[in-house]
RNA sequence: UGGGAUAUAGUGUAAUGGUAACACACUAGACUUUGACUCUGGUAUUGUAGGUUCGAGCCCUGCUAUCCCAG
């Protein structure tokens, strides 16, 4: 008997050409888009473009079509905006920077999803990431791994994921390359061969987020001042959210130098300003770990850590605290390290782990 | 309404009298989970009115503005 599969469709080229391996491979596939929030809801005219637009699944039940299988539309709104697009908004009012696709990943696509895909019957879930899931035997793990185009890896985004959830995952772009796929969806003639990647937040319109907090979230984020690390005023900012630590653009403030924000204070609402070398850390606390290759951590372990997506790994020693989170300290200072943002572990190409980053300078003394 | 000094892009500075430079900011684009970082471009005829000179930001005069000292 055939084995079932159910593949995450956005409308985009790659899980299009995700769904056509595996239907190439044997297997039966099913197509599922799922519908993750209305126009509406982000506060966007009805008929604006966005990735759940009726154009994408539409493009997505194109490429079912095309291909031979069945396609199914589920909505997920309610999850999403509870999961996803709330606890996005809360992280930034808290002060933080979110990333709020690991969330998607985690609640929805590989939680959700799945869910449902189990109980109709099927034996994995297969999405377009760019990443790769193995089985060792040696460890009796399942492993998740970088795709095979350092480029377009997308491993960072899926540290969240459980043994269970990987070993009903198929990532059959892993080994591929960006063109090869686009290659791939042209010699079938889907209709979405050409289509640009997706990028930004898909629930916010324009990469505008703040107006997208405070105007649909209702996040609250009023003006204060800009200080230096010695609490000099500098100017007047415009809200918290509207920065992240390493921030150089839009300070609309000119010094002799470039002036970065070193640090966000909820409390007094000021944005701290300094420079680029202010903006080195020694290390990070990492709470809600998930950890992947090993069952657990308890002696201190070598690894590369990225602390943001497409930022290079640099090598660091984890320590395990009694709590279950992790104390990392890099070999070399690490710049713009920042709350919110997820950490996750490398061992070459396989994933360790992850977590998000709890991180703010006064409390790296006390830590380190 | 006494004396002195300065006045160059949004900001801070540069330019032996010879066709305005640098940093920051802003802006366009690339990259991008981050209007982030990074990268590549773009943006002023020098407070104002005259004068000297082949030629003035640079010299001279008036005006205006600002700063300092004295009141």
């Amino acid at each position: 008997m055939a084995i079932k599969v159910m593949v995450a469709m956005s409308g985009g080229v790659d899980s299009s050409v995700a769904a056509a391996l595996l239907k190439d491979e044997g297997f039966e596939v099913i197509g599922a888009t799922l519908k993750l929030f209305s126009n509406e809801e982000i506060g966007l005219e009805h008929q604006a473009r966005t990735c759940c637009s009726l154009e994408d699944v539409e493009d997505a039940r194109a490429v079912a079509m095309r291909l031979g299988f069945v396609h199914h539309v589920f909505n997920f709104g309610e999850l999403f905006r509870q999961q996803v697009i709330n606890r996005f908004a809360a992280s930034y009012a808290n002060g933080e920077t979110p990333n709020p696709c690991i969330d998607c990943n985690r609640f929805i696509k590989f939680d959700k999803l799945l869910e449902r895909a189990l109980v109709l019957d099927m034996d994995y879930i297969a999405t377009g990431h760019y990443a790769r899931v193995e089985f060792s035997e040696e460890r009796g793990r399942y492993l998740l791994k970088k795709a095979a185009d350092p480029s377009k890896d997308q491993s960072y985004v899926l540290y969240a994921l459980t043994q269970e959830q990987l070993k009903h995952t198929l990532f059959p772009l892993g080994n591929l390359k960006k063109s090869e796929v686009r290659a791939i969806a042209e010699s079938r003639g889907l209709v979405n061969a050409k289509k640009p990647d997706s990028q930004d937040i898909c629930f916010v319109k324009d990469g505008d987020y703040c107006s997208f907090l405070e105007n649909t979230m209702k996040v609250s984020s009023p003006h204060g001042n800009f200080v230096d690390s010695k609490g000099n005023v500098l100017g007047e900012h415009e809200g918290l959210i509207h920065y992240t630590i390493g921030q150089r653009k839009g300070l609309k403030l000119s010094f002799e130098k470039p002036k970065y924000v070193i640090r966000k204070d909820l409390g007094s609402n000021t944005v701290v300003l300094g420079d680029e070398s202010e903006l080195y850390s020694e290390g990070m606390l990492v709470k809600d770990v998930n950890l992947i290759s090993v069952e657990e951590l308890s002696a201190p372990m070598k690894a590369s850590v990225k602390t943001r997506y497409s930022q290079k790994e640099a090598p660091a020693v984890l320590i395990p605290l009694e709590d279950g989170s992790l104390l990392v300290r890099f070999f070399e200072p690490q710049r713009a390290v920042t709350s919110g943002q997820a950490a996750v572990f490398y061992d070459d190409d396989t994933v360790i782990g992850g977590g998000t980053i709890v991180h703010t300078p006064s409390q790296r003394e006390d830590l380190l």
